[in-house]
DNA sequence: CGAAGTTAGTTTCACATATTGACAAACTCG
DNA sequence: CGAGTTTGTCAATATGTGAAACTAACTTCG
């Protein structure tokens, strides 16, 4: 039995594994900002005791910086204000399509200092496997000591004993891959694997404007539709990796077909390759229905306003489903909301089943980058067993 | 202040708050059956010793029994079976509506050892209360010793500090009641309060066929479309309080108008109102349109077929949407999926969207009491801090 | 039949983690 | 400047847990 001698990187003393509530201090930190000991003490229900003692620990392992600065009560002793260091650990997030593969690198707190992305060689797991491992190190060059790798990718992925298993992606043709161990094994450092929309949703709720929330709803829409759920403040996975599968969600039955034979479904509204069938013309590609659209052109107005109708009873039906903090709308073809909030309200209203407390609901811009960070967000997550 | 002395009624000694380990030891036993030590430690990841430890202080309090039984692995010593000594706790299950209150008295399996009902005299917050306080002093004098109460009523009910409040209930007419301390006061013992609704799928999901599982759906079909919702081994209840609101999901815009004036939403064609008002014959009930159908009445048998149409497509949402290890369907409109069983499955084989691994569908009979019933169930799992 | 092997349950002890209560520090207010 | 207040820390202490060693109770095999 040889003890593994952990490669202590950098000036940081061993790294003993997060006792319980170091993570949870870590997390209140990263998620609601800086904030005192005291405070967190009474936020987490625990003494002030024990957060000078696990704060300490943190601040040793770097993680945390003791504010020099102080900040005002009504009255009483000023109180220190902790905040995270950001560039103390680093992730590496991946996003894997069927022939592309995206990279970031991002601090602590996600924000990205690096991104790449090249087009995937193969989709054969060894490859690929090598091609994140190549991907490594090369951003490893100027950015040493990641301390864990998360993979997002589109497909069912499941928790094993052998870690993240990748159950099946059309995509990539992968079943049954337990991704997160060849990955951690290729790598030299945990990491993980999950539903890209589920990863996302896990970014949007801890670094995005789910901050704070113990649920939200995010809807994503663009080549499809994804819906990723939170509540009691973790991501809805399902038995089988397939909560959230929403693209086909019945609307109108006198509607048109989408790819896979539904009549009025979600899909054959609101996918971009929904909105541009609407037209009928040939040639056209979503970005140029936007165009005609934002130009008035009515009957690609007219595909965005039924895109947004479908996207109202979506979220209403959600809504109604989860009856969630916040709902967060996002994705590449977000345009739909800036075109269509009136269809969306409009459907909304009419199927939301409770109109006294409506709920909030946020339009955010999307980058594809986003998609890789939320495969970094899913390695801090790891980091912080949440 | 004077010091509340807890009438240790029976033998059992001074009644200390469960522990973490002893309650999911209690709860491991309520709900997959009698164990063994070994067992229920390598189910819990804890140790042996934690187990000898945590079932002498559990037996100790009457709530354990050491069987005398023993039971044969393959080899090596014969494990003592523990089991939970069903008659060791009582609780008082309230269900309320807007003109009746239904009683009952569990053990602590959540089986009936009493069933009283009587109509509600009065809505006014204050007459309930005093009315439930009366109607556990008439079951108390069979049934002393009753350790927890439960209330389940239509409406939303959320969690605040002054425990479980009900936000709104209109068939009661009441809002922002603390019901759960305004009983418990009355009572002198411990209350709760909740959604009718989640009280049923707590109770199913502890004591009925979702014993055992981490997450499933209930949808519960009679004059309303009910659904509850487990996640985690929790029942979502929403940030209103209003999770499972599905009863006017758009089903076909050009169906029949709902009471709320949706075009073809599932309480259109599923409740048992609708099911009547589709024959569109007066002077005629549930009963009897479902023995006109069980007849073989044309029109009865459409009305039906419908019904399980709009049945099957929320069941088929509702699995998209959480992936669910298993779906339960019951209520008193239950004969719906007997009637009409072909057309619920046809209705989630073409709406479901992933027909590899079908969820597990159920379908329970269902009799009034089990609301009262679920009502209890809810003072066992906050025994438990569940 | 008795020894060896196996699993269950118990006991002891050490350890990690949290709280309690006391105390100094750093501020505001009158 | 003292009184009041809140923060952060320290020391002592309580609590819950697992590791390891032990006993108990059974089966199997030579």
């Amino acid at each position: 039995m040889k003890p593994t001698p952990a490669p202590v990187e950098e000036g940081a003393p061993p790294r003993a594994p997060l006792s319980g509530l170091e993570r949870s201090t870590l997390r209140e930190l990263l998620i609601r900002g800086p904030k005192s000991r005291a405070e967190i003490a009474r936020e987490l229900g625990m003494s002030r005791a024990s957060l000078t003692r696990v704060t300490r620990a943190l601040i040793e392992q770097g993680l945390l910086a003791d504010g020099p600065v102080e900040l005002r009560g009504a009255t009483g002793r000023p109180s220190e204000v902790l905040r995270i260091r950001p560039e103390s650990r680093k992730f590496l997030g991946v996003k894997l399509t069927g022939d592309h593969l995206f990279a970031v690198v991002t601090d602590l707190t996600a924000q990205a200092l690096a991104e790449y992305d090249e087009p995937l060689a193969s989709r054969r797991v060894k490859d690929a496997v090598a091609q994140i491992g190549a991907v490594h190190e090369r951003l490893a060059e100027e950015h040493p000591g990641v301390a864990a790798a998360g993979i997002g990718l589109a497909g069912d992925v499941v928790s094993t004993d052998k870690g993240q298993t990748v159950a099946q992606s059309p995509f990539l043709e992968w079943s049954g891959v337990p991704l997160a161990a060849l990955v951690s094994e290729r790598l030299g450092i945990p990491a993980t694997a999950e539903n890209d929309m589920r990863a996302l949703t896990a970014a949007e709720h801890w670094f995005g404007v789910g901050a704070g929330h113990e649920s939200m709803v995010l809807v994503a829409v663009g080549a499809g539709i994804g819906v990723g759920i939170v509540v009691d403040g973790k991501v809805v996975t399902g038995i089988n990796g397939k909560a959230g599968s929403l693209e086909h969600l019945p609307i109108d039955p006198s509607g048109p077909r989408c790819e896979r034979g539904h009549r009025g479904c979600a899909a054959s509204y609101l996918s971009n390759a929904a909105i541009v069938a609407a037209l009928r013309a040939p040639g056209l590609d979503y970005a140029s229905v936007l165009d005609l659209a934002r130009g008035g052109d009515p009957a690609a107005v007219q595909a965005f306003r039924d895109a947004g109708h479908a996207l109202g009873v979506l979220i209403a039906t959600l809504a109604n489903t989860m009856d969630p903090e916040k709902i967060v709308v996002t994705g590449d073809g977000i345009a739909v909301a800036e075109l269509a909030r009136g269809e969306i309200d409009a459907a909304i209203a009419t199927y939301r089943r409770h109109l006294g407390v409506p709920t909030p609901l946020d339009i955010q811009p999307f980058d594809f980058a986003e998609w890789a960070r939320a495969g970094a967000v899913l390695a801090i997550r790891d980091f912080l067993h949440f």
